[in-house]
DNA sequence: TCATTAATCAACATGAAGTTTATTTTAGGA
DNA sequence: TCCTAAAATAAACTTCATGTTGATTAATGA
């Protein structure tokens, strides 16, 4: 294992690892991949993977690292006074349109992670931030404990799987729409009911 | 690999190894496990599996397979008049209820595959199950593909996963809930925004 | 130019996969 | 109860990926 230094080399060939990791995700998904076929596919020798990474687990949670990393910085520019003040239903909130540009811009990851031949405690990971840094922040709007018509914890399970799903579909489909109008839909759905948003009833 | 007959060692070998896998699932998730791990765990030898499985995906496959029959059977007794009809609020629609009892009978099978050590794949399978059986019944409401708030396949997308999310939860919690329970914040959900589900307006 | 260190190459031990053959055990009908 | 077919066991074997090691070659940057 290396002192990650900045040696070019050690740069270049940590690339050429990620890059390897992601299309073979994208054709095989993560368990059936080999570090042979990794090094292979990079045009490098299997014993040079051994320098810098433990194991092919140890490449994957690196490289999910980097892309939380990415996300917990555009995280910090969330605050939830916007979306309370938002109220205009034809123009979505700014963090989630940058959330989204996020996902695009790294939709090979995104896409093959939470897709089918994925891995799923990357989903839980998604998930937990989404809880952390958008839901805990509405935390202070819940003190009444009493009849509530469902209870909070479910309710944030609800949503987050919900975004969590629209942020699937959306990479499912090569990105059909931009970020802006994904995040709209976000908006729309979370103020009115599945019902309303199917434009069943205003 | 045997002519599934009805030999009673057969039936018993089989038993012990889907059983063995969910065990070893629990404890490691899917993919660490060995064709060793299971006949150890299922006390067979190692050469009896390749009787009645090709590998540890084709067991997986086989169980998830019965699963799926399980579930499709109680899609049948499903009606979408019992949905459109229902306006009580207080009281869950009778199939969901149905649905939640059949993931707690099998709720070791369940919580692994759609946890964190599952089967990623097995959640498209369950959000294609959902899809045929539950939302595709609604098509007939859409007809107006003139200006909706949200696309009808996105609102789905969003919906189905919203559902899968509170499945996952439930059996993550240790099912503190009973499927009854359950069952009617489905219904509540469905009919309310998110924000009035929590309580917040009415 | 030269010392450092990354990358290559070849070899090795280990362990799981999947197959094969022979042997023992079990089920169920005559 | 006995007998036959088939299931389960046991042991051996090939193949392949893993992770490690030591020697060699190539690239870096001072």
């Amino acid at each position: 294992m290396s002192e990650n230094a900045n040696d070019p080399r050690i740069v270049r060939t940590m690339h050429m690892l990620r890059e390897a990791l992601l299309e073979l995700m994208e054709e095989h998904g993560f368990e059936r991949i080999t570090v042979k076929d990794i090094t292979s596919k990079a045009g490098l020798n299997r014993g040079t993977f051994y320098l810098h990474y433990a194991d092919k687990y140890d490449l994957l949670e690196k490289t999910t690292e980097d892309m939380m990393q990415g996300l917990r910085k555009i995280a910090q520019t969330f605050d939830p006074l916007d979306l309370v003040m938002h109220e205009f239903p034809d123009t979505p909130f700014p963090f989630t349109v940058r959330l989204f540009e996020y996902f695009g811009k790294h939709a090979r990851f995104f896409s093959v992670m939470l897709g089918p031949k994925g891995d799923p405690s990357f989903s839980v990971k998604f998930k937990e931030f989404m809880q952390v840094h958008l839901m805990d922040k509405f935390n202070e709007f819940h003190h009444s404990e009493d009849r509530v018509p469902v209870p909070w914890d479910y309710l944030m399970a609800y949503l987050i799987s919900a975004h969590l799903g629209i942020v699937q579909y959306w990479l499912e489909q090569g990105r059909d729409h931009t970020p802006w109008d994904i995040a709209l839909m976000f908006t729309r759905m979370t103020q009115l009911s599945p019902i309303q948003s199917a434009g069943l009833k205003k």
